[in-house]
DNA sequence: AAAGCTCCCAACCGCGGCAGT
DNA sequence: AACTGCCGCGGTTGGGAGCTT
């Protein structure tokens, strides 16, 4: 177990960043991508270890960021993850894009603990305050069956009135509540679809380096003739079909604001296939208008990012797999003030190919 | 106006895990 | 097996902003 060798280096700047430091370190990373942390500083000229680096780029500098107050979707949400995650805020915040753990933290412990207190809610177990005081060796995070302290974060209907494995909050039972969730969230708007396969294949955390060798949609949409475990069986089992790659992208839009989307129809850097249906596993529409966008039915975009953080969750592998900061930023966000020229970022692009070898 | 208080959040700290040697 | 280097995570802190008295 290594203590991180800044850690012992005098001379080395703490604290707030200044500007020209975001600067210098946004520039080297748009430039050359962080590649390891402990040689950033000195590549990008800062005077910072690496660890702090890292941080800054991850919670506060990275384009994808949604930044802003949290919806009370996002609050709704995050309960709900807490219920069954604890403090995992790392796997929490994969569930949300353009959120960091470092935020959501940071509001689980300044407003919604208050809010769930208010509510008569112990924050930790999830259970009626008034339970937890005569129970109050229950310390692991877990959700109460109990329907009222269900009702009490106004959970969706589905999840108060059906019988989920909530107190077992081993992985299986995780993957299932969220599957359950899944399946019952988009039955109908899925399965009444009639490309929806294809439409499914956007919704994957990773994306298709290739004309699947089967129909990938299958997986799910037979909903109403497999079991969610045996869902979970072959989705677990499609991800490990090497004809089918993890992305490295945040499985949640990342790259990209709010509204961009994850299941692009148009080629719009003319490097990466034009897809059938089949997502690019970057995000790399991002900041540009999409067909969709053009066409008119970006409302659909919506329940697709949802169905994203679902599926991914379903892996168990999203902290892993796609962190964002597995790969640097590359779109026209803001935070670079329109410093990129287009130049720089088709570099980017063939940067990222070269790096992960995917296209 | 200013002192005191509270809240919020960016950043730090320290630990565990993993990979490489 | 032991050690080192690095990454990522969760807990904690410090200070600025806003509010109250």
């Amino acid at each position: 177990m290594g203590r991180h060798s800044c850690c012992y280096k005098q001379k080395l700047r703490k604290g707030l960043w200044s500007p020209e430091e975001d600067e210098k370190l946004i520039k080297h990373i748009t430039k050359f991508g962080h590649g390891c942390w402990s040689s950033v500083p000195k590549l990008a000229g800062l005077e910072r270890c690496g660890k702090s680096c890292r941080l800054r780029w991850i919670n506060y500098l990275r384009p994808d960021l949604k930044r802003g107050t949290f919806s009370q979707q996002e609050e709704k949400l995050i309960i709900e993850l807490h219920a069954v995650l604890g403090n995992k805020w790392s796997q929490i915040a994969a569930q949300l894009p353009g959120r960091t753990d470092n935020e959501i933290k940071n509001l689980w412990n300044s407003s919604i603990k208050k809010k769930l207190r208010q509510r008569g809610i112990d924050p930790n177990t999830h259970k009626p305050l008034s339970e937890v005081n005569t129970d109050d060796h229950h310390k692991a995070p877990s959700v109460s069956n109990d329907k009222n302290s269900q009702d009490s974060y106004n959970l969706d209907e589905k999840a108060s009135t059906t019988s989920y494995p909530l107190i077992d909050t081993s992985p299986p039972a995780t993957h299932e509540f969220f599957l359950n969730r899944f399946v019952s969230t988009h039955e109908n708007t899925l399965l009444k679809k009639p490309d929806s396969h294809h439409q499914l294949a956007g919704f994957l955390p990773f994306g298709y380096t290739q004309q699947p060798p089967s129909e990938p949609a299958d997986l799910f949409f037979n909903t109403d003739a497999k079991s969610s475990s045996e869902l979970i069986t072959e989705y677990n089992t499609s991800i490990s079909n090497p004809l089918v790659s993890i992305s490295p992208r945040n499985q949640n839009n990342w790259g990209s604001n709010s509204n961009s989307n994850s299941n692009s129809n148009t080629n719009t850097n003319g490097f990466f296939p034009t897809n059938n249906g089949y997502n690019h596993p970057w995000g790399l529409t991002d900041g540009i208008k999409t067909q969709n966008q053009i066409n008119g039915v970006e409302g659909e975009q919506d329940y697709m990012k949802w169905n994203d953080q679902y599926l991914s969750f379903f892996t168990g592998k999203t902290s892993i797999e796609t962190k964002p900061e597995v790969g640097f930023i590359v779109n026209n966000n803001e935070v670079y003030h329109g410093q990129q020229s287009v130049d720089t970022y088709n570099k980017n692009l063939q940067r990222i190919a070269t790096t992960y070898g995917q296209f």
